[in-house]
DNA sequence: TACAGGCATTAGCATATACTAAAGGGAAAA
DNA sequence: TTTTCCCTTTAGTATATGCTAATGCCTGTA
């Protein structure tokens, strides 16, 4: 229980660890792993450190778990991760598909007094720019459905880019280029399973995405 | 010259250089150690390692010089940090006294996308919120003296709190209550040498300081 | 049943950043 | 001149965070 406040290393798992678990997925080493970009010793040892510091537990089987104190520590960095980008977007004027990237390196030096004017000058937002949830807030988002359970026809708008989607800077950039953002319309033209694509058309005009991609962006119908 | 960027020690390292360089100051691993709060044995180590990535040299009597790309980088880190202290202050409404302590966090985050951004929003400010001039606008500075200096019955504007009295939060607490702040008037109304202090009357009321403390405070007579 | 694949762990190592205790060096003061 | 003081360095240690190589452990499938 030692550390009174976590690492930006132990605040970037704890952050990953929350969003698997708010998602149902299973929560272990190797996905973390993964999203994280450290090779499996690496985990090990680190969770051992969250395991004796009170942020986690470990069953039996592996699954890891949120301490109360572990999920608290989680939902405060999510939210100033997610306010940090809504400033630089909003008062910075940063483009949508970078401030992910920024706020991350930020979010860890923002104080609890920041956070407190941040959420007064941007009117507490319950959702990130890219449309994600704020820890509390899941419930708005339970609507909405992958873009890959579309069908041909269908007119649809943009919800959400899942988080893990915004890892990729490429990605990012070419979704705000075709305007694949939050809040914007679209229609879908063609799916094509075989090949593992849907393709949609919008002001930006056509666009083709990976049903994978596709999978991890919500939507909802037109009214 | 390995590392490309300097890591926030280094970069904290380098602005406190950069500072005693400017005002003419002996720059020795002692002073380092006091004004950084770390032991004269860690100074030694993280001076050698500069001196290995190409920050500094050291010359046979010990004194420390940044290279060019020290300067650069020193510059960098100053810069935006005092940014990052005028968006705190201005754009979220931080208490002048504690954007110091929270810009001191943030800056070793802060990329140069966003530093243009804030160069943008924030107009090219010359002076951080405490009156300190942005590296290269030292000039601005030339004409103002130490209220230190001043003589009972001074009519006088504070201009400027050094940057090394910003890292006592206690003290800046007291100096923004008693509106000893840039762009306020005073006047001198006591000065006891033996006694080390100095006593001012302003909007505020009455104010007594010790002197040590305003030799590190600069002011321009009111006209 | 035996092997493959995915996952976790151990062992050994490296680096940046900190510490204390103790020793060394030079300059100024007694 | 000798002692004192300031400064720096050496030696030994610790912790967080990373790595590779090799090993161990399940589970499901051939």
């Amino acid at each position: 229980m030692a550390e009174l406040n976590p690492t930006p290393t132990i605040e970037d798992y704890l952050g990953i660890i929350f969003t698997l678990e708010r998602d149902g997925e299973e929560v272990i080493g190797a996905r973390l792993s993964e999203l994280l970009e450290v090779s499996a010793p690496t985990v090990t040892v680190t969770l051992r450190r969250m395991v004796r510091d009170g942020w986690i537990t470990l069953s039996t089987a592996k699954k890891i778990q949120l301490t109360p104190k572990g999920v608290e520590a989680a939902k405060a960095v999510i939210r100033r991760h997610m306010l940090t980008e809504w400033m630089l977007a909003k008062i910075l004027n940063l483009p949508w598909s970078k401030v992910h990237e920024e706020a991350h390196k930020i979010e860890h030096s923002i104080s609890s007094e920041v956070e407190l004017s941040l959420i007064d000058k941007l009117n507490d937002p319950t959702q990130c720019p890219h449309g994600n949830p704020m820890p509390g807030q899941e419930s708005i988002s339970s609507a909405w459905k992958p873009l890959a359970d579309c069908h041909t026809g269908d007119k649809i708008i943009i919800e959400r880019i899942h988080e893990f989607l915004e890892e990729d800077p490429v990605l990012m950039g070419f979704l705000e280029s075709n305007q694949i953002l939050p809040g914007k319309q679209a229609v879908i033209s063609e799916i094509l399973p075989f090949n593992k694509t849907i393709t949609l058309k919008n002001n930006a005009g056509i666009v083709t995405l990976g049903l994978d991609i596709a999978k991890s962006i919500f939507i909802e119908n037109q009214q």
